[in-house]
DNA sequence: ACCTGAACACCGTTCAAGT
DNA sequence: ACCTGAACACCGTTCAAGT
């Protein structure tokens, strides 16, 4: 242990890194999204959330009302991201196949990402107690909404109703992703790949 | 608290329903079903089915390893139970016809029981750590294939690889119930039910 | 064989107190 | 304003002891 050392008047000396004053609240949901993947969702706790940050176990409190909070945050930044990602994934130009790019792109970041995704579908978080969260995952979503609209003016689709549409093919898309995250497309000796599977579904589903 | 009962011989006087001494096992995982239906999967404890099945807190490890083992036969039961729900779904002999009831019949359950469909594909229990949950999920998956390789062999499907099929099958199924009692679709102002969304998709996978 | 009681380490949360 | 330290109720788990 050493002691005595030159930053004796900076807190928290010695022990690794620690944040304080400043952005506490980002460096809390950074820390509980390593931990998350290190562990899991479960076995994860706001105590060494706090332990690795180098602050104490109550100084969440001043940002955050609770653990569901801190979680619901990190699902919040998780949707941001996912967003991005689909926003990124502008491949062809042609209507059909821009649908299954952005089916592509979603799979890909959830197979990325598997600690964000179960944290944003996981039952840990409720959802709807959560605006910002909710407006998070809407935002998201409107990419998809956005792409079927364009893609039915180009003609290249005819749909009565976008939005039931855009509900099947994410219920394609995150189904695929939920069963392969949780290893049940493996259990069930499915050979095909989550992304063989979607491809093909989003295909069949905007078939003229 | 009444004393001297007629039934002093026997354990638990007075305490509501003790199950003591014969299927304490099936007791536990029953009392869980209600708790988590009450509570949703996390705020589950240990200590309160205990509570709730008149035992002490240590009594469980009589049964169950630990906790997630409980969870996870709540969740093997769930499969048995949505396997039986499969299996009495044996409506139209017409091959595709037989797949969209199978997936309505698979939706209805699963919007009837939530608590256990949360439970059986929530990150709470690493279902890869136990075979018997494993193998109860690959019983109920064995019903749709079995009824794609019947629709084939009628010649009302054709397809080359029927687990890629019933892979995407379950993967609109999976992901229209999840989203649904996730209230996803719901914030996403999809006015189409679930049902709609997985008829409506499971027509056009099995379009010939 | 099955359960209890007591114990331990740890967690979420609160609050008065420090700077 | 933001954080610490101590405290409380509660939980998961273990183990010796009871019947």
């Amino acid at each position: 242990m050493p002691a005595g050392s030159a930053s004796a008047d900076r807190p928290g000396i010695g022990k690794a890194a620690p944040y304080h004053h400043g952005n506490l609240r980002r460096a809390l949901t950074d820390t509980a999204l390593d931990l998350i993947g290190e562990r899991g969702p479960k076995g994860f706790t706001l105590t060494e959330v706090a332990r690795r940050a180098g602050v104490s176990a109550a100084a969440p409190y001043r940002h955050f009302a609770d653990k569901s909070d801190l979680v619901a945050a990190v699902a919040e930044l998780g949707f941001q991201r996912l967003h991005d990602a689909l926003l990124a994934a502008q491949g062809s130009r042609d209507g059909r196949d821009h649908l299954v790019e952005l089916g592509r792109a979603y799979l890909r970041w959830a197979l990325d990402h598997p600690d964000f995704y179960l944290v944003m579908f996981g039952a840990e978080v409720e959802r709807a107690s959560y605006p910002g969260l909710v407006r998070a995952a809407e935002a998201a979503f409107s990419v998809l909404l956005e792409a079927i609209e364009a893609a039915r003016s180009d003609g290249a689709l005819q749909t009565k109703d976008a939005r039931a549409l855009a509900g099947s093919l994410w219920s394609v898309v995150h189904g695929a992703a939920s069963l392969d995250i949780g290893g049940d497309l493996h259990h069930a000796r499915i050979k095909a790949t989550s992304e063989d599977l979607v491809v093909e579904a989003i295909t069949a589903l905007t078939a003229p």
